[in-house]
DNA sequence: ATCAAATATATAAATATTCATATATTTGAG
DNA sequence: CTCAAATATATGAATATTTATATATTTGAT
């Protein structure tokens, strides 16, 4: 229907396209990290985690490191915390333009 | 459910991960261009760019700019280009390494 | 005022995603 | 071999997205 790579790069973002994943991808930008580790830093329980995680490994965007019985996820490509970086340069620059969204800001970190 | 800032940039992905609407940023990045040369360009018909355009706008994605009946489309900022070029190293560089879309990229270009 | 061109929106069926819950699997310790 | 810890997968109901089709709206020309 679409051409194959436009289809493979539609998927790469709409895996980035959920709060979820997009903290995990947060915390794994400062190092890899244990399914338990995520499930503690970010406070939800292992199934979700371990959902989310499923669809970040589908998709290539982060890789893991079996330990014993624990599992480490990392990113996949540093560049990908640069992507998430750039990502909240634009969210700076123009599109959170709504009083509600700068309200939000201001009690919020980014 | 989820924090607003978190949520507000997984629909900024979101909006991303669309075969044709990402088509249709790369068309924004070369310049501006009407819905009329976007629907020649990638050979859909009228409806579904609109569509595709509309939930670009509604995400600040895109800005527009009105010409007597003709509506001209841009990205509503530059560095939305340089993700998308940053989106192309990342697959370039890792997340494309199966047999079946070796052969895709083979014969398809970026 | 009417018409045609350009764009936008409405609708709804098909499809996909989310999310909570339950259950499996894998591994090392004892 | 059994158990518990850590992680993964299955299931399905609720919700959201996609996509095709039809219809509206807006604007400038005549």
């Amino acid at each position: 229907m679409y051409q194959p790579l436009h289809q493979f790069k539609a998927e790469f973002f709409k895996a980035l396209g959920h709060p979820l994943r997009l903290v995990i991808l947060e915390q794994l930008v400062t190092g890899e990290k244990s399914v338990t580790d995520l499930q503690a830093a970010l406070g939800v329980d292992q199934s979700s985690v371990s959902q989310q995680l499923a669809i970040l490994r589908t998709r290539n965007i982060v890789d893991t490191r079996k330990d014993g019985t624990t599992v480490f996820y990392r990113l996949r490509d540093p560049l990908i915390a640069e992507l998430l970086e750039l990502a909240r340069s634009i969210f700076n620059n123009h599109l959170i333009d709504t009083q509600a969204m700068l309200q939000q800001l201001a009690t919020t970190d980014t």
